[in-house]
RNA sequence: GGCCCCAUCGUCUAGAGGCCUAGGACAUCAGAUUCUCAAUCUGGGUACACGGGUUCGAAUCCCGUUGGGGCCGCCA
């Protein structure tokens, strides 16, 4: 039989990071079966669900590259894949349940007769794991299954959907797992055989608190959500490669791996069982891999909501091996599209006190004058000859030429970045530095 | 509190009884290189939570302790 699995998000709020990465191991998962990825919507909870959550989930799963087989905006054979449309499909469930006499009603809610029995369930990674039930249970195991207001609840409905949509493995977070107990039962009153279980570990802040959307830390509340780090300017590529090592190695000390080699290693049982710490650093460094290493199309595609317009493909060019966040990109390249670009007040301490900084700049300026064509294989040589001619050290014109036509000590090859920044600038900055650092 | 899951460097991990005086990566420190920064290269420090077993032999198996996480809703 196909391998089945789903992902199935509330649409309340911003997508968490946890959400993702069980999305991301479903996904891998049905890739690497050549099984089916089911997108399911699980919006129940009629009055936290908001149209805008549901973009952002799409948008998300999406924005990763984690495509689904079916689900909204793509169809199936399985739907509608909306809780709030499958009403009657819950509806007819809850009606067998109690022609049954497994289910009845209290308090205005109907009540699912659980089994008094311990429930063991097999999991794909945690094992096999037997529940008893706790000292409340004892007196009352039994569930609600359908709230007053006639709306069904989570276990029951993700339980009717799984069953209904021929889902093989449920792929979830071991939040589950203490619930999964319920499920069980649930599936074997419909007298279904129940799927087979896979609770990954959970991804918990840098100091192991559990990490949430709501945090009152608001530094805490960024790190959980997908959002976060799309708009910091993580690249997709690398945030789906860092998830993919948060609780799966590929055991030959690879870190940095195409998705397609982590799809055909990637499987159940190798599944960590314990719980691993969000490491921004880490994502950091693995994202600064990624932006250099990419063709400069795709860099230029993936800048582009970050260079509030000024989208120069031989500047960004000139800039992309030096970022690490997409959201560093106007910092290293403001002096490019203004004139009135800041001076940083080390740098010009540094580099610019010393007194001929003044006179070497105005020659720097009449020596670049004469550079024909101008690009950087002919800037190199002047610069050279003139320090030759001063009897300098080319960092000594280096620095200050640096700071005078940039603002700053830190940059791209000083040639290349002469080259783009073109004659006129060039010619213009230096002198005005020459002025600015006349002591 | 009850029950469940888990436990290797600061962090992510490799390790399925001898290959481990524990390997890799990030971070960190020192050095090299460089026109700056980054990158790169070299090197350093840092871990098997603790206590009992089992075994000729344990990071690896068992038990306990401690610690962390999860679940105990008419939320999902």
């Amino acid at each position: 039989m196909s391998v089945r699995v789903r992902f199935a998000p509330s649409p309340t709020g911003f997508l968490h990071i946890g959400s993702v990465r069980t999305a991301l191991f479903n996904w891998l998962y049905a890739r690497h079966t050549g099984g089916t990825f089911v997108l399911r919507i699980e919006d129940t909870d009629v009055a936290r669900n908001t149209d805008q959550s549901l973009r952002t989930i799409l948008d998300g799963l999406r924005w990763l590259g984690l495509d689904w087989d079916e689900g909204p905006e793509k169809g199936g054979m399985y739907g509608p894949y909306f809780q709030s449309q499958r009403a009657d499909v819950y509806q007819r469930h809850i009606q067998e349940l109690k022609d049954k006499g497994l289910a009845y009603e209290r308090d205005g809610a109907v009540r699912f007769r659980m089994t008094r029995q311990p429930v063991e369930v097999p999991d794909l990674i945690a094992g096999r794991v037997t529940r008893p039930l706790n000292e409340a249970e004892t007196l009352d195991p039994d569930f609600v299954i359908v709230r007053s207001d006639g709306n069904p609840v989570f276990h029951l409905v993700n339980v009717v959907d799984d069953m209904e949509m021929n889902i093989t493995h449920v792929i979830r977070g071991e939040d589950h797992l203490s619930n999964t107990s319920k499920h069980i039962a649930l599936f074997r009153a419909f007298g279904v055989e129940p799927p087979q279980y896979a609770h990954i570990p959970m991804i918990l802040n840098p100091d192991g608190t559990k990490m949430s959307k709501s945090d009152p830390d608001a530094a805490k509340a960024r790190l959980a959500s997908l959002q976060t780090y799309v708009e910091d300017g993580f690249v997709p590529e690398a945030v789906r490669n860092y998830l993919c090592l948060l609780g799966w190695s590929p055991k030959d000390n690879r870190e940095i791996m195409p998705i397609h080699d982590v799809v055909e290693l990637f499987d159940l049982p190798q599944i960590l069982r314990n719980n691993a710490r969000f490491d921004v650093s880490k994502l950091t460094w693995m994202n600064g891999e990624y932006i250099r290493a990419m063709s400069l199309e795709r860099f230029l595609e993936l800048a582009r909501p970050f260079t509030g317009g000024h989208d120069d493909p031989k500047v960004l060019g000139l800039v992309k091996e030096k970022l690490k966040l997409l959201r560093e990109l106007p910092s290293w390249t403001d002096y490019f599209f203004r004139d009135d670009y800041a001076f940083d007040p080390v740098a010009v301490k540094k580099s610019c006190s010393a007194p001929q900084t003044s006179e070497r700049l105005a020659k720097l300026a009449d020596k670049f004058a004469a550079v024909n064509p101008w690009d950087a294989a002919h800037l190199e040589p002047a610069l050279k000859t003139l320090a030759g001619e001063l009897g300098v050290k080319t960092g000594d014109l280096i620095h200050p030429c640096r700071v005078a036509v940039s603002g700053k000590s830190a940059g791209p090859s000083l040639y290349h970045m002469l080259e783009v920044l073109g004659r006129d600038r060039v010619l213009a900055r230096l002198r005005r530095g020459a002025e600015k650092f006349r002591s």
